[in-house]
DNA sequence: ACCGCTTGATGATATAGATCAAAGCCGTCG
DNA sequence: CGACGGCTTTGATCTATATCATCAAGCGGT
């Protein structure tokens, strides 16, 4: 089904796949490396071509992903096509993480993507075994619940011109984190994307861009945006 | 700070408490009654009048809340006062376990409620102890989520009658669960409160109301409403 | 029975954002 | 090179929902 290229696997704590395991490590810091080989849990390297699909909704949730290179859209669809954009993942970030027999939404690649998969039964098992994991797990989770938390306030209670700058804030900070700062922020994702995740249309997107941009609050460059009134901004983010 | 009334508490696994542990249980399946005594956790018995907080948004998170009865209304609030409901709690629901310094939202009751008060760290601990109880809490959360998506489709995405049919139906869904079928499901919260978790006015919301009122789709009665047409409410509020 | 307050329903009007339409801007492919 | 196709921007309307204004019903207190 899924346009994957799957190369390269490794067993956690048996070397090979160095990539995944540190990944693996940066969210599981509690687990020691000397505690891995304790447990065999199959890795594969999966790579995706932009706009691949990593899964869709309803599939049996066979995999667990966790992000290594690329952005990935996540997102829901009403019978009539309708789209909601329910998040945007980056490297580090846990795909499938719902342990239901089927995926709740679906994912698929932005720009060029690679991911590490586990299958979910083994991946199940290995975190019965390891209860600091599944802590670590429980506070991504719950991390992620807070951010849908703050989604729905954007989309509940904020006018376009606060949704997109929420969504440039937020972006910019997280890119940061992971890239550290950068003058530029690139926006991988289309405006539809942008329109789909803050519950707007295409062209309100584009048109909350020119504003901001003729305002300068923000400069518009071919490979994403700068930011140029901080202040202005954050007051249009704020709580 | 709460105008709570707090009496009775006792100690898990050693009696007094029966309704706390009963539904400490249902959540926690996983445990046996054999296994719980080897610990102790404090529970306090919790009585809030309508409209009293149970807790605000950026207070120090000291406790996590098991409801035992009535309906609770969680919220975030913007700095100008617009305000979004995240959710509505029933008994068996926890609240305050995103285990954060403080809390990312407010709680208050919506009719009179009580409920089960766990010190935070001893929860914690508790918890650190039991992988099963984690387990069946990250469950719980990982659910939280997934209702949280679905709210994001909702808020994004549906429209105004959509978004009130889809509300009953849940809400329908839900208290049949708790209480069994009833012919009349009953509306605790206010309008605005519907509102404000639909991201509508109240005005939209009683329109919608009447509209589906006039179609026959529902009957408003004093105490709640009815569904009279499941077929057109479960079309509206599909997928 | 009357008052003051709150909640919900409904009508009139305003507007933010959607929809419809067209034109510019690249990249690419023949 | 030029034509094509996908995006994005911009402009002109339209409309669903917000806003504002009444009004009626319920309810607790006196």
């Amino acid at each position: 089904m899924s346009p994957a290229q799957l190369n390269g696997s490794c067993r956690l704590g048996k070397e090979v796949c160095i990539d995944c395991k540190v990944r693996f490590m940066s969210i599981c810091s509690a687990l020691e490396a000397h505690e891995l080989p304790e447990f065999d849990v199959l890795i594969q390297r999966a790579n995706f071509a932009p706009r691949a699909a990593l899964f869709a909704q309803d599939q049996p949730a066979d995999a667990v992903y966790n992000l290594t290179e690329g952005v990935v859209r996540l997102y829901k669809l009403l019978p009539d096509g309708r789209r909601q954009i329910i998040g945007f993942a980056l490297p580090g970030d846990f795909l499938g993480l719902a342990m239901a027999e089927r995926y709740g939404f679906s994912a698929d690649a932005v720009d060029t993507v690679s991911a590490c998969r586990l299958a979910r039964e083994e991946f199940a098992h290995y975190l019965d075994a390891k209860p600091h994991l599944l802590r670590r797990l429980h506070e991504y989770t719950t991390h992620e619940l807070s951010l849908a938390q703050d989604q729905m306030v954007l989309l509940g209670r904020r006018n376009a011109e606060e949704k997109v700058a929420t969504f440039l804030v937020n972006w910019r900070d997280r890119w940061a984190r992971l890239t550290g700062k950068a003058v530029t922020v690139p926006l991988p994702m289309s405006r539809q994307d942008i329109a789909d995740f803050l519950g707007l249309t295409i062209e309100t997107v584009s048109r909350t861009f020119s504003r901001l941009g003729k305002d300068k609050t923000i400069l518009i460059v071919p490979d994403g945006i700068r930011v140029l009134d901080p202040q202005r901004m954050e007051r249009l983010a704020a709580a």
